[in-house]
DNA sequence: TTGAATGCGGAATCCGGAATCCGTATTCCG
DNA sequence: CGGAATACGGATTCCGGATTCCGCATTCAA
C-alpha cells in the first residue's frame, strides 16, 4: 500500500549520516530549545546542510523527529515504572520534571502540546491514557481528588514545563504543590 | 539631571500619533499574541511605519511600553481591590487569570518576566510585593501554608499564563487546584 | 572493476520583516 | 503671516536564516 519496493536499501553511509544529524540536533535542542540555525546543528553533526536537509526536509521535520524520540523514552518510563508504583502520579510528574529540567526544546514543546486538541499522534495519546490510569488508581487509593481528570493533569504539566524553561524558582517546589492541590480534602 | 529642557513642547499631532500608535499596538498585541507586524501595526493605528518608529525607536520598546501600561492596570487592581478582602490571594490570581484570558501578548510577557531574576522595573517589583503582602495575609488567617513564598506564588503565575496561553482545559479550574495546594493540611 | 544510482557539501538564492532615509507636509513661535 | 523646527509616509535597504541547486564523491550490485 505504501514504499512501493525501493529497490535498494539506503546507502549505510547515508544512515549513519541520518543517525549523527539527529543526534546533533537533539543534543542541542536539549541544550538551548528550538531556537537553533539548521546550519548549527548540521556543523554539530559534521555533515553539510544539504545533507542534513536530504534527511528531514523540513525545520520542521527535524524537530518533530526529535521530539518524537523523548516522548517515546517518556511512554516507556510511564508504564515500566509510574505504572508499577503506588504513587505512580507522583513519579510521573517527577520524572517529566527531570526529563524537561534537562531537555529545554522538550519543555517548549510539551507547553504547547498539552494544548491543542488537535491530530495527536499515538504516542501522545498513550502518554494520556496511561496518565488517566494513574489518575484512576490514586484516586482508589484515596490520595487524589475524586473530581480530577487528564485535563486536570495536562494543565498542570503544561504549567510545569513552563515553570522549568522560564527558570527562577525550584519546580520540584511547584509539583509538590501542585500534587497537594489534587489531594482530596 | 536629566530631560536638558526640551525648547518646545511635542507637536500636538505628534502625541495624538503616539497615543494612537500604542492603543493599536495594545489591541493587536492582545488579540494575536506579540507576533505582529511593525507594518500592522502602522496600518492600524492609522499611521506610517516611519511615524511608528519615531515614536518607538524598535519593536521591543514598543512591546515594553505596551506591557508596562498592562501591568500598571494590574498593580492598580492589586492595591486597591485584592489588598482590601480577606480572600486576596485568590482574587489576585483570579484577576491575573481574567487579564492573561483577554491579552494573548500579556501572557507571553508573564511567563517568562516570572522568570528572570533580572533587572525588574518598579511596577513589577511592587506587584511583587503586594503579593508578598497578600501571603503574609492568607498565612495571618490561616487559609495559606505558612511555608508558602512569592516564588511559589510566582511560579503558579507562570504556570497560569502558559495555561491560558496554550489554552484546552479551564484556567480557572487550574487556579482552584494550585490555590488548593497552598492551603494548610 | 565499473558505471549507475545514491549521497554529499556548501555556495547561492529567496524571503519575511525590521529598521532607515529623505522628500513633503504640518505645526507653532515670534 | 513666514519660515524654522518637527513630523509624516512608505518605498527602500538590510539582514538573518531557511531551503535549493548542482557538480563532485561514494557506494554497491553485477
Amino acid at each position: 500500500m505504501s514504499t512501493p519496493p525501493s529497490r535498494r536499501k539506503p546507502r549505510t553511509d547515508a544512515e549513519r549520516n541520518r543517525a549523527r544529524v539527529l543526534e546533533a540536533a537533539r543534543a542541542l535542542f536539549a541544550e538551548q530549545g528550538y531556537d537553533v540555525q539548521m546550519s548549527e546543528v548540521a556543523r554539530a553533526a559534521e555533515v553539510g546542510v544539504g545533507t542534513l536537509y536530504r534527511h528531514f526536509p523540513t525545520r520542521q521535520a527535524l524537530i518533530e523527529a526529535a521530539a518524537e524520540h523523548r516522548s517515546g523514552e517518556l511512554l516507556a518510563f510511564a508504564r515500566e515504572t509510574c505504572l508499577a508504583t503506588p504513587d505512580g502520579l507522583a513519579r510521573f510528574l517527577g520524572h517529566i520534571g527531570e526529563v524537561l529540567a534537562r531537555d529545554r526544546g522538550m519543555s517548549e514543546a510539551i507547553e504547547t502540546a498539552m494544548g491543542s486538541t488537535e491530530p495527536q499522534g499515538e504516542t501522545r495519546t498513550a502518554l494520556q491514557a496511561v496518565a488517566g490510569e494513574l489518575i484512576e488508581r490514586g484516586q482508589a487509593e484515596g490520595v487524589i481528588r475524586p473530581d480530577v481528570t487528564v485535563a486536570d493533569v495536562n494543565m498542570i504539566v503544561c504549567g510545569l514545563a513552563a515553570v522549568i524553561r522560564n527558570a527562577a524558582g525550584d519546580w520540584r517546589r511547584y509539583i509538590e504543590i501542585t500534587l497537594n492541590g489534587l489531594h482530596p480534602r
